[in-house]
DNA sequence: GATAACTTGTGAAGAAATTCACAAGTTCAA
DNA sequence: TTGAACTTGTGAATTTCTTCACAAGTTATC
């Protein structure tokens, strides 16, 4: 297949959030034109998305909106639980262990690390908290699909190095650090501090 | 000035967070390619970022570490500081505010906000969660820079309206729903459940 | 069944972002 | 002073992404 852009696939998401919004609301079909007013863009740019994958619409009356959205949940791949393990059970990593919105896309935590011993033992969210040392072993008898990294930034290529040695292939990073991975792996960052200097920039010059 | 993409400006804080680094280090000067390799891109991609600003560079040798930094600082807009606003008291909202990595680069947490009684006179991090509704009151008296969204999504739209009412020009949305807002008002959008999406997209089709 | 009003899917055009490639400037060593 | 080794800044080329524009298909109405 041809390489699909990042920003082809984020869309993607807007697209199948506003079209489950649509699902509850018992709309049968949309079109492209409505599907772009929500998202921030153009019917051609939602059409030109979406047929990169096929063609799922009607001429004339535009998409089935049940049937859109289960092809979106496919190509997305949202069609199977991901196994997600978070290390760090620090402010922000216990957050996300609690934050529930996860589990409901098929995102489901089965297990928190953390390196400091003073953590490990206690429970966040009815998980107790493992010895961020005991991970390769516990990889090994059952693979994680993505590790969220919630360490600080001096601690995260490090740990990084290990979750990609432990054979997890996809990297939610919230550590404001870059890192360097081998290419095989998938790496998201969010970076809080990067989004806020973006708004800083466009107050200063808006 | 002509109009700066924003990739460029996410990379020029990239840059900025390797310059500390190095000056922290003591190392006085650096040329694009090694600014290049820490940042995932290239040598060339970096100079052409900076060149939209000016010319901070010598020829030969590179670019002075501090001096640079202190470009960026300024064009980032982070040589003051910026009032930061947080809706929602919950998890994230907490986390939030308890974060202090914010405040070291100048985004300073001034108030949190929530809507529910049974969170409002509490305390996270030293500051009393304050009711909703008296934010249009109190953001006349003392304008803040910054609102940071970390609502349920149903609620954030409202409380959009709500902020940009109250003169706010700048918002970091955590809540996952597409804000709609007038175009004098700057966004930027930390959707974790996308950044999942989009690794289980690159997992499926990888 | 004819017409009007929609809407998709997609090549082609256009715009935007990235990379190339090189003149020009700097440093260092002999 | 010369030459070698670097490195910047920037037009031009290239690649990538977005928008345009329209043929072709669908539905509704009379």
């Amino acid at each position: 297949m041809k390489r699909i852009a990042d920003s082809t696939v984020r869309r993607l998401s807007i697209y199948l959030r506003f079209l489950e919004d649509f699902e509850k609301r018992g709309i049968a079909t949309i079109s492209s034109d409505e599907l772009a007013a929500r998202g921030g863009t153009t019917s051609a740019q939602v059409r030109k998305d979406l047929s990169f994958f096929g063609s799922f619409g009607k001429r004339g009356l535009g998409y089935s909106v049940a049937e859109l959205s289960a092809r979106l949940r496919q190509i997305l791949g949202l069609e199977r639980e991901w196994q997600v393990i978070i290390i760090g059970a620090g402010k922000i990593g216990a957050a996300l262990a609690q934050y529930h919105g996860f589990a409901q896309r098929g995102f489901r935590i089965v297990a928190v690390y953390d390196s400091d011993p003073a953590k490990v033992g206690r429970s966040v969210d009815g998980l107790v908290i493992r010895p961020l040392a005991s991970l390769p072993e516990e990889a090994k008898r059952q693979p994680p699909d993505i590790a969220v990294l919630a360490v600080p930034a001096v601690a995260a290529q490090e740990v990084a190095d290990m979750v990609v040695k432990a054979g997890i292939r996809a990297i939610l990073n919230f550590a404001p650090h870059q890192l360097q991975v081998p290419d095989t792996v998938a790496v998201k960052a969010v970076n809080m501090a990067m989004e806020l200097e973006g708004l800083s920039f466009a107050l200063t010059n808006g």
